[in-house]
DNA sequence: AAGTTCAGTTAGCGGTTGCTAACTTCAAAA
DNA sequence: TTTTGAAGTTAGCAACCGCTAACTGAACTT
């Protein structure tokens, strides 16, 4: 039950959702990243399965402790890396759409070298 | 017969080894990128379909223009994103493993403003 | 009560890309 | 000449992850 990068974006999606809505369901996840609902309903699934979240008798959608550390990481990588691409010159939506594929794939170490570099 | 991320890396590999070889079969392919002999053999029919190599009937296999401009391409953003990972204080094989990921996936904008800023 | 709508699930498809097992081919060695 | 070994191919498996079609179940509307 490894964490594939697919799993990481929906983490850190309902990481988002959450600082806006409180109460997340699948639905919303849905329309936030613009995928079918048998596609969430099984990356859910497969995430409650994992223990990176829980869902309530009403479909509510909460990360665990685990989750919210991965979430939390992956939502950090992509706010600075975002920040360092802009800082250079890129245009705020690219910036954005770059940070997320990017916010995957990094060491923790070029991350933290990245971080450094950018205070 | 659009070039994924993985096809993007056999043109690099076939590019690097080019560089050193001037004659290169699967073989070299299979031991430069450890992958087993079916899986080289079916990207490079994939790449000669796509019209990215050629491969002559002693199995030496060559970049087309397009081929070699997708690989060129590929190890510019390899050489200056490892670069910029390095002098910002990377471990060298970290750096380079890391490049290899990050080349498939920034937007040419983004690259640009990272070379810019590398000069 | 009957119908509609919304949220979610189940079943199954398709593409990408790695793998092993087993085959062909051809050239070099015995 | 027979055997061995290296290179490449074919067939088929598995994991990941998107999708549509079609269903269930609950709640709201008429």
């Amino acid at each position: 039950m490894n964490l594939q990068e697919s799993g990481e974006m929906y983490l850190e999606s309902i990481y988002v959702l959450c600082k806006k809505k409180k109460n997340v369901r699948s639905i919303d996840i849905v329309e936030h990243m613009s995928f079918s609902k048998p596609s969430v309903s099984r990356a859910i699934g497969l995430l409650k399965n994992g223990g990176y979240v829980t869902v309530d008798s009403d479909g509510f959608i909460s990360l665990t402790e685990v989750g919210l550390e991965v979430a939390e990481k992956i939502y950090e990588r992509h706010s600075i890396i975002s920040a360092l691409l802009i800082k250079l010159g890129v245009n705020e939506e690219i910036a954005t759409a770059d940070a997320c594929k990017i916010e995957h794939v990094i060491s923790d170490e070029s991350f933290k070298a990245i971080k450094k570099a950018m205070l």
